[in-house]
DNA sequence: TTGACATATGCCGATATGGGAATATATATT
DNA sequence: AATATATATTCCCATATCGGCATATGTCAA
């Protein structure tokens, strides 16, 4: 078996840096593909193709307007990825405590010089 | 060009789910690569290149006692994909504010019958 | 209807993947 | 030294990837 495809969850979509680029752009406010295409200087097929893994995982909506399509980064996706990263939060404070403590410990001998 | 590597950051690292696991399995404390393989029903070598991937992009933190590896996660290394993920939480707050908005709203017209 | 525009899709090639099985390496024990 | 244990590495395969290019689809305008 190879890696899980891209389509199968957020974690996978948001893997690729490019596809964070258009999430980001997209986050203000809805865009159409050919602004994307302008604004992160990429080929347009690409930024289609993109687009379409985000938006099977749910992480863009769509609205057409005349030939123009009018995408946006639905945040509500995103959410579970920030629940996971949440759940280390109280570790890497710990560490950083620590890592200060030393520091400070450290600082504290070298005063008794 | 294909995907970009699991090795190349911290976002294409966490995006196989095994990993994910092992990542969740080491936050409390640290453990040796025959638990992990007990513990989450992996082959050994499975865990030993996932555990190889994490190393590599600092999600984990080893050290060797004996024959054993004894792995835990470095939460720091998860901070970046945290940052990420909190930059879109204005625009769920606010996406969910939208939808309590309508249907209170609509409850309101609905008392009016 | 014909043509221009906006976007999506199909096909290709090079490459990285993850699992399985076998094997290599490193350390401990006898 | 020989063996056992714990982990890492290698090789193979089927598959999914992304980018580039060409082309198809859908919509507006004259």
């Amino acid at each position: 078996m190879a890696r899980a495809a891209t389509t199968s969850d957020a974690f996978n979509a948001v893997a690729e840096p490019r596809r964070r680029d258009i999430l980001n752009y997209l986050a203000s406010e809805e865009r159409a593909v050919g602004d994307i295409v302008v604004s992160l200087g990429m080929e347009q097929p690409s930024v289609s193709k993109h687009l379409g893994v985000l938006r099977r995982v749910g992480l863009v909506r769509v609205r057409r307007h005349g030939r123009q399509m009018f995408y946006r980064t639905n945040a509500e996706a995103i959410r579970p990825l920030h629940e996971w990263t949440k759940t280390f939060e109280r570790l890497w404070q710990h560490q950083l405590n620590r890592v200060k403590e030393r520091a400070e410990a450290k600082q504290k001998a070298l005063d008794k010089i």
